[in-house]
DNA sequence: CTTGTTTTTGAAAGCGCTTTGATTATCGTT
DNA sequence: AACGATAATCAAAGCGCTTTCAAAAACAAG
């Protein structure tokens, strides 16, 4: 069923049932009204494609991830992110457009067609790196993007939403201070992402403004899985003079330094604190009422909705002010942190 | 630039131009690559809704997630599979449409939409759950679409991919009788899904052909989070007469069944053993060489690519022959297994 | 009953591509 | 040199919408 059919059906024009079903005032109530029915009735839906030819515009986002660096590795946070912005996207009547990429190399041919083929009206940018090109190579070609994330040093001005990383690890670090640790481990995330840069700097900043200089051998930087924060965690325990207190980038690396540390036979939040940052992904609750990980806190869920809004709103109303929004992380304290611990060893 | 800017800085029509790009033998060899470089240089790529409309076909796939009953839970397979299938569509020219759904009950109106919008070719059913509506209204509607998994006792033929979840289960439970366990726990997921109706059944068909019966203490179903592996596991080994190995349905499961029974001084894989499904998630990895989980393996990425294999070809012949492919996981032995210890309590 | 105004409806052009059916160039044969 | 066959190219229609511009209907005022 299509526009015309639907048009003869009612004995009208196409025209004024484009317009009645489009919202526009110059159609009478009554007529409206069966117009609508009818549409319902038929199950009638304009053809996308066609509408986008008509219009010039996709009523579509794209998103592109790339596995980062073929190590085929998708981010956890992901799933999540797309959840809420997707909800966002449905609320409104645009699609998304999901461009998995295999190889990095194609990052910016594929910027490039999304634009040329007009298949979105913009896009988000994912896991901005350090002095990521995509931001350039959008201003260029003129497709309108907000970042997941920001550019540190990146001399053009752009939209994004981020997390103050870097105000939450320097408070959750100094927390950890004021419980009275001072040997504090950093396992921090691949540190050319922007946001794992950030953390470490709100991390040394705490510290260096305690006047402690952090040991090289507990500043960990690699992708954030279970097993980097086992492996690293039982390391830094069997080495002499261990951490007090670890700072960790994900739940996920948390879980696996937990396990680290009870095997050594410590309890975590009281022989050796642990705080984490928690994006509240929907398959790793941080527990329930009680958190077990102090941990600081953001909703990626949210984030993704939050950003979804301000990118439609960039685009519908073509205005040239680049809306930026920076979310502060609630430090949640859990079972996982405790005052330091007497000397044991 | 479009096709007829295009063609016009070329002095050709833009019916040679379009046959040259899209590969039609009645042009001369000259000609297309003249073309094929006039192309690459002004960086042109044919509007996707102007050839959508022309050809009648999208060139998209759409992918219809729901965030589970309101629980705001995103498949945490999701992402893998996501990254599968999308890279075998890029490789095809195709285009990945998501689509999220925050109430179920808009289920079938998306779907109605995304048939007679054209903006999909096809779609991807995700988390087929007991008589699941989808797969009759797909084919009343007439939109292909593969179900990643099955639909037991449904009536209507329909294109699948799943992996052999009985058998997996069944070998995983085998192989701990083969160790001389009989007091055996099932961490299920939810059991209106239908894969967790299948792992029960090999579950149950093992523990039978033991003539053992199951304690109903020890069997769970359950969302697989960390937390829930935690609880039960812990409850389990609180009350008399604990299991002695225990099978369980994902990693994130596994790894809070291992933290309640370290929490507990057992030693997974001496006091108790551990089996667990494993879909290989990126950011999940079961260790290195030696696996630390024993567990029935199988990657969701891998199916995401050969589902939408499978969807594109369907799509291409317009054959009427519904294919399915069942996989089966492979049983990997790691260290979270082992005979079964001599009575402790 | 005109006339001017406002409201409501329609005819047709155009969005950028594909594809049919016609036309021209090229070439080997007689 | 003329001819039919083949190869290469093109003009134009059509895909299903939106939107401009024109026309008809309804209505108020003179």
């Amino acid at each position: 069923m299509n526009l015309k059919e639907l048009s003869q059906q009612l004995g009208l024009s196409q025209t004024t049932v484009s317009r009645a079903l489009n919202g526009y005032p110059e159609v009478s109530e009554r007529t409206r009204s069966r117009v609508v029915a009818a549409a319902k009735e038929f199950h009638y839906a304009p053809s996308s494609s066609a509408k986008g030819l008509a219009t010039g515009r996709a009523n579509a986002i794209g998103h592109v991830i790339s596995n980062d660096d073929g190590h085929h590795m998708v981010n956890p946070i992901f799933g999540d992110f797309i959840a809420g912005a997707g909800e966002e996207y449905a609320r409104q009547g645009h699609q998304m457009i999901l461009s998995v990429l295999e190889n990095a190399c194609d990052e910016e041919k594929v910027y490039r067609q999304l634009k040329s083929r007009r298949a979105v009206d913009g896009v988000v940018i994912h896991s901005p790196r350090k002095g990521d090109p995509r931001i350039q190579l959008l201003t260029d070609i003129g497709l309108p993007f907000v970042v997941h994330g920001r550019v540190t040093d990146c001399p053009l001005p752009y939209a994004w939403l981020d997390v103050n990383n870097r105000s939450a690890f320097r408070r959750a670090t100094n927390f950890l201070f004021d419980l009275g640790h001072r040997r504090i481990a950093l396992l921090n995330g691949l540190e050319h992402m922007d946001f794992a840069q950030r953390r470490r700097r709100g991390f040394e900043e705490a510290m260096a403004s305690h006047n402690v200089i952090p040991d090289p051998r507990h500043l960990h930087s690699s992708e954030m899985t279970e097993d980097y924060g086992y492996q690293v965690t039982r390391d830094m325990l069997d080495a002499p003079n261990p951490p007090t207190a670890i700072v960790t980038s994900s739940m996920i690396t948390a879980l696996g330094t937990r396990r680290a540390i009870e095997e050594s036979g410590r309890v975590m939040g009281h022989d050796i604190s642990v705080i984490t940052h928690d994006d509240r992904l929907s398959y790793l609750r941080n527990g329930g009422d009680v958190p077990i990980f102090t941990a600081t806190r953001s909703s990626v869920h949210d984030a993704g909705r939050q950003l979804a809004q301000m990118l439609l709103q960039m685009i519908a109303q073509t205005a040239t002010t680049l809306p930026n929004k920076l979310l502060e992380a609630e430090l949640t304290v859990g079972q996982s942190t405790g005052p330091v611990s007497p000397k044991k060893d």
